[in-house]
DNA sequence: TATGAATGAGTGTTCATTCAT
DNA sequence: AATGAATGAACACTCATTCAT
């Protein structure tokens, strides 16, 4: 439990319990995330919660927006306009794998809000969201325009394949991430280089 | 409840037990899969159950023995001595993609394996899954020695960018399945093409 | 949301929270109906409703008497000096089941007013409740005068039992609303008809 | 808490809980009673509560059988071959007012499960509710038989009728009691002989 | 007089795990 | 070796009521 007082006068309290799930997020993981957890660690009283939240997954989507936000910012720090040709690409998959090291919960989190039962009714999230995958799918229509990648990819498709490609090697690398480096000597690093010089490769 | 008698002359309970939590597995999915189920189904107290095994993961990274021998299956039944150059590839990523399709609780359950707080204690489970990772590996080797593959691909990150980038490419349709095809109308089969096609390109 | 402040000028704190809970209450009925649905509904604090309520029973206490009013009043419209004999007496007990077709969360509460550990401080509540007896006790002692009913019948027990047992049926049927419909095919004005045919042929 | 340990010997703990929800029933009346109060009452886990009953309505259904049955048991004892005319019906009409009398609580359960949105999944239950109201039914047929009552009531309308004006007026007179026996110096007695009297008056 | 944030004891329900027999 | 009754902490969520400002 924290010092509540100190906080309230700064912060509301909604930013507070926000704040409140996100750090008991990192600390727990989505599958560990439980209201008891936040008001707990808190200090407040459930009813508080429920005062300032419909739901479980109302706050998360919240903290969500917050990490849906903080990932595009990792995607917009990446593009540099010094960079040319196939770079600004690489770049911009090297930040979701910068992001998924920083951030592991939030990626943890970003995958679970993707439940098909997840109907959120939070404005933010849907909005942050389609910016998130509009801003891929801009990168790639700009790189087929210039040539720089395949004309033939749509790049509605080519957005869903690497981002789902990219989480998934992400994904795959921190499930076995002692398996890797314990056991086969293997640095992850090198391996997402290796798969963006494979996936580079394949639609250029 | 099935008839447990039969069963005793022939199988061990240890094997018995496995077979019904796989049975369990596939008609419940992962979420839903209790151990109450289990026993329900086999017709065992539940004290018989953990005599056999500790824990609820522990039945489960059985199964998932059986789940991984199921798709070293797939892989090997995909490879043709008549297909020529990167078909054999090709082939072998669509075979997991089948495999997913066939057997998603199994899917599932690979993935829910991967949860870094999962410690299996299970030798064998070690076993197939580097059985399956040595598949790869040789498969990708093999057709680095034809000259069908990029030789400065190393075979063992590349196996697990292949495997991580397509189970992700999958479990992305999975979760986004109702708003691909009801909001952006695409096609699973369409988007699984267009990840093959940028995948093979990048290796070749 | 309403706007507070143009009644604030005509009405009374008082009233104006009554006049909130019976419209929340009409449109959520009874189970439904919180003290935060009437505050949010007002656009009032809920301690600003703890001033002048001391309980949630003791507004609906206050509710229950216009409901009371209501019902009187429907009392009133049915009876017609153009009606002879035992008309008004039927009169009468198909106006009560009008009412609580007109107004089911009215008869709900009515019904919820009626528990025994329901101890209502509310003084206007004893004097409609007197009223609405005094009103049948009067209807009963006229049509006895003028020899149409029975003059054994003691028209205080009377009442009661007009009421109580006219109530009974109508909640029966509310209740077994399905039931009676569905499953029986049975029709509630068939059943109404059946009971004032009853009751009337009993007090002749 | 009570001693389980005698108890569990002689009664099994399905019984044992029935027995303990029953008393719980009892004491508290339907809208105050709640699972917590029944494991607290046994001294027995929640998780030992929903090992044998699915739900808080299950349980209920069990007791409501147990209610229904004994209501049934006093309409049975009510019939004599002694009695002649509308004696019987007079005596049905009495022993059900005489069952509210004795068992309030399960009058009221009775009451509680007629809401149309309990979906009883217990056998037993729609078994013994359609027993009770079979026997209503025969009654009021025979009796016509008999020509003693009015041949052109409709049984089933009847029967509802019945029913539904008795309970009515039994739940006034409970809900009354304080105000009628206090203020008026009215006896519930006579009020229900009042009803009896004009409700055999209606039917004869 | 009015506020409204905060409370906290419920409420029904779940399920992996234990242990005396 | 097998049982299965019992556990109890966890869970998401509710709502009448309080009290410091």
């Amino acid at each position: 439990m924290i010092d509540t007082k100190k906080q309230l006068r700064s912060t509301s309290r909604h930013t507070q319990i926000v704040n409140g799930a996100d750090i008991v997020l990192k600390e727990n993981g989505v599958q560990q995330f439980t209201i008891d957890k936040v008001v707990d660690y808190l200090g407040i009283a459930k009813g508080t919660f429920y005062k300032y939240f419909e739901s479980k997954d109302d706050v998360l989507a919240e903290v969500s927006i917050k990490a849906l936000s903080l990932m595009l910012n990792y995607f917009k720090l990446s593009q540099r306009e010094d960079q040319v040709g196939i770079e600004n690409t690489k770049a911009f998959i090297l930040s979701s794998y910068a992001f998924s090291l920083d951030y592991p919960a939030y990626f943890e989190l970003i995958i679970y809000m993707e439940r098909p039962e997840f109907k959120s009714e939070v404005d933010g999230y849907k909005k942050i969201s389609d910016k998130v995958t509009g801003f891929v799918i801009d990168h790639l229509k700009n790189q087929q325009e210039k040539g720089i990648i395949r004309k033939d990819i749509d790049p509605v498709y080519g957005t869903f394949v690497l981002w789902g490609s990219s989480m998934g090697v992400m994904q795959f690398m921190e499930a076995k991430k002692v398996f890797i480096e314990d056991v086969k000597h293997l640095s992850q690093n090198e391996m997402m280089k290796t798969y963006v010089d494979m996936i580079i490769n394949g639609v250029t």
